[in-house]
DNA sequence: CGCGTAGATTGGAACGTTCCAAGCCGACGG
DNA sequence: CCGTCGGCTTGGAACGTTCCAATCTACGCG
C-alpha cells in the first residue's frame, strides 16, 4: 500500500497534479467547484500532504527549533510553553531539544536542527557558551534569537528579563526595610544573568551610598544545595550578612533552609530575596520575596521576533528586555518588620 | 548564495554526488582516502545535510512526534524530558506540542505531525479522547505509543503507571493508620487515570471488607482549586470524611488548604495522600504524602517502545503498567498517629 | 594471456511537491 | 469574423537526496 501522492489525488479528480497544488495552497485561481472535486477525492483517498516534499522545492520550512537548558525545571518549561504558543498560533511546528547546560550538547543538538532545515531558531544558551559556540553557518541564514540568557559579543536578537532594575529594586526594598550588610548569593559568574543581577546589586547599593563588600558576593550552584552553602558562607563572615539577595528561587530555598540550620530564620532574623517567582515561591514557607519574571512571556516574545524575521526574511539584532518586578511576600520581613522602616 | 548540496561536494572532491552519499552515510565500501578527501571537502565549504531530502526518497524520517497535554505542568514536562533523552540518545529529534486537554488541538496537533511525516508519535491523550480520535491513517502507518494515560478501546501501546495498585496501596496505609471515612478526591472519570485510581481505592475498601460510600467519592477539576472545593464537600457531608486520597498532588495541596480553611489540619485530625510524587510535594507544608510515579521513566519507556517499532517496523499493541511506590511523609498522619495503630 | 571476481565508483531514476511558462477556451470589442 | 484578453488549467523542470544497476580497475589464477 504505496503512499497516496498529490498524483493519485488528480488523477481522482480528473484534474492535473498542478492543480491540485493550488487547491492545497488554496489559491484564488481555481473554480470552485473544481476545488470541491479535489477537496473530495483528498478526503476520499485520504490523502496527507507531504510537507517534507514542499520544503525540498520551495525551500521554505514550516519548522523551528527550540533549544532549552532543561524543561524539568518549570521555570524553562514556561518559557517553551510561551514559545511553543505563539509559534503552533502560526502554524509553524517546534522542534524541542536539551543542552543539560553542555555546550558540546548544544553543538550537537544545533547542528541536527541545521539539519532538518528549520527556519528559525530560539535558544536558550547553554551556560559558558560564547559567541563562537553558535556555528557560521546557522548565523548567516537562520534566524536566532537568544531567550532568557545573552551572549554578550554576538549580534543576536534577544529577549531577556530586566535583571539589572529587578535586582536593584530587590536590594532597595532590603535597603528600606533597614538591612544594612546585604549578600548576593548563587549563582556562576558565565551566566549572563548572573552578571546582570549582580551589577543591579552593586547599582543599587551604590547609588545608596553604600560599598560593595567583595566577601559579600559568593557564587555558588544555582541548585537548592547551593543556597545552602552559600548562606553558610555569608553567615560565617566576621561581620554576618543579615539578608541576601538570591541568584534566583531554588538558591533562596536552600538559603532559607541553610538558615533554619544555623538556628535563623528568613523573614524574621534575616532578609531573603529570590528571582523569578517560580510557582513554588507563594507556597513556600516562608513565603518568599522575590522578583517576578514572566518566562511565559519572554518566550512568546522571543517567538513573535522570530516569526517576524522569518517572514520578512531580515535578521535583526534587536535586544529586548522585558519588565519584572517585586513581589513581596514574607521572607524579606516586611510583614514583621514593617516597610520603611528607619534605622538608627 | 545558494546552498550548498552534495552535488557542489562531489565535485569539489572530486567524485560523484554517489560517493559523496556513500561517504555520509559511513559506508564500508568507499576507499579511506577517498572519504577523507570527501571529508575535507564538506568540511572546506561548509555543507550541511539535507535530512529532508533523504527523507524524501528514502521514506524514513528521523523525527518523532510528542504529543503533550501542558508542559507547564511538571508532572508532563518530566515526561516529556524522558522521552526526549531517549530519542535523542538514537539520534532521532522531537518535535513537541501540546494540547491543553482540547481534542480539537489534539486532532490539529496530530494532522500536523502526520504531515511532517514523523515515523513515530508518543502521545498521552486529552482528556476524553476515545479511540476514534486518533485518524485511522495514522494509526495504520505511524506507530503510536500512549503514555501516562490510556485509551481503552483502542488497540495502541501504552506505558502507564500501577494507578490501581498504587491507589490500593494509599488506601490500606490510610486505613491501617486506623481512618474510616475514607473519601476518594479529585479528578474527571473521563480521564483513564482517575478511573484507575478510584478502582484501586474501591478494592482496597472492598478487601478490607468495607463498604464504598458513593458520597465519598467526588469529581474536581484537577486543580489545587479542584481540591479545595471537593474537600469542602467531603467536610460536609452528614458523617464526614476523616481521609482523603486525592487524585494527584495537585487537588492534595487544594486539599490541605480547604482543611485549614474550614479549621481541620492535614496530618493531624485528617489524613491526605496525593498521587504523583511531584517535585514540590516533599516540601509542601505539610509534607505530602503521596504515591510516587516515575514520569520521567514513563517516558523513557514509551520512547523505548517507539523506537523498537520503528526499527522493526512492526506495530505492537503492549501495555506496559510502571511500579508505584508510597512516600510516607506527614499529611497523612503516620509521624502523629504511628502506624498501624489499632482502632476498637 | 584471458577470464572471473571483488572492490570502488558512477550515472540516472525516483521520491512528492512547487512554480513557471505555456496552453486552452469562451467572451468581448472592433 | 478575427484578434485578444482573462480565467483556469496543465506539463515539465527543479529541489537534494538515495539506491540500483552498471561500469571500471586491478588482481589472482588457470
Amino acid at each position: 500500500m504505496r503512499k497516496v501522492t498529490i498524483i493519485d489525488v488528480a488523477r481522482a479528480a480528473g484534474v492535473s497534479k498542478s492543480t491540485v497544488s493550488l487547491v492545497l495552497q488554496g489559491s484564488p485561481s481555481v473554480r470552485p467547484e473544481t476545488a470541491e472535486k479535489v477537496q473530495a477525492a483528498i478526503h476520499r483517498l485520504g490523502y496527507v500532504y507531504n510537507r517534507g516534499a514542499a520544503n525540498l522545492r520551495s525551500a521554505r520550512s514550516n519548522v523551528v527549533g527550540m533549544v532549552i537548558n532543561d524543561l524539568a525545571n518549570p521555570f524553562f518549561a514556561e518559557l517553551a510553553v510561551g514559545i511553543e504558543s505563539v509559534l503552533r498560533a502560526s502554524g509553524l511546528v517546534s522542534l524541542i531539544a536539551r543542552t543539560a547546560e553542555s555546550p558540546n550538547r548544544q553543538a550537537d543538538v544545533l547542528k541536527t536542527m541545521r539539519e532538518q532545515a528549520v527556519s528559525g531558531l530560539i535558544v536558550c544558551p547553554a551556560r559558558g557558551t560564547d559567541a563562537s559556540a553558535l556555528p557560521d553557518s546557522i548565523r548567516a541564514d537562520t534566524p536566532v534569537v537568544l531567550a532568557m540568557r545573552r551572549i554578550p559579543a554576538s549580534r543576536l536578537a534577544s529577549v531577556v528579563p530586566d535583571n539589572v532594575r529587578g535586582a536593584a529594586e530587590a536590594v532597595r526594598h532590603l535597603l528600606d526595610l533597614g538591612y544594612r550588610r546585604i549578600a548576593f548569593i548563587g549563582g556562576h559568574d558565565d551566566m549572563s544573568a548572573q552578571r546582570d543581577r549582580c551589577e543591579g546589586y552593586a547599582d543599587a547599593l551604590a547609588s545608596a551610598g553604600m560599598p560593595v563588600d567583595p566577601d559579600l558576593i559568593v557564587e555558588s550552584a544555582p541548585t537548592r544545595d547551593g543556597g545552602i552553602a552559600a548562606i553558610g558562607t555569608v553567615l560565617a563572615l566576621d561581620v554576618p550578612a543579615d539578608a541576601a539577595l538570591c541568584f534566583n528561587d531554588v538558591v533562596a530555598f536552600g538559603a532559607t533552609l541553610g538558615l533554619r540550620r544555623n538556628g535563623r530564620d528568613a523573614g524574621h532574623d534575616f532578609g531573603v530575596v529570590g528571582f523569578d517567582d517560580v510557582r513554588e515561591a507563594g507556597d513556600h514557607v516562608p513565603a518568599l520575596t522575590t522578583v517576578a519574571v514572566d518566562s511565559a512571556g519572554i518566550g512568546a516574545r522571543a517567538a513573535q521576533i522570530a516569526l517576524r524575521m522569518i517572514e520578512s526574511g531580515r535578521m535583526t539584532a534587536e535586544e529586548q528586555t522585558t519588565s519584572v518586578h517585586l513581589v513581596v511576600r514574607e521572607s524579606c520581613g516586611a510583614r514583621t518588620r514593617g516597610v520603611r522602616r528607619d534605622v538608627a
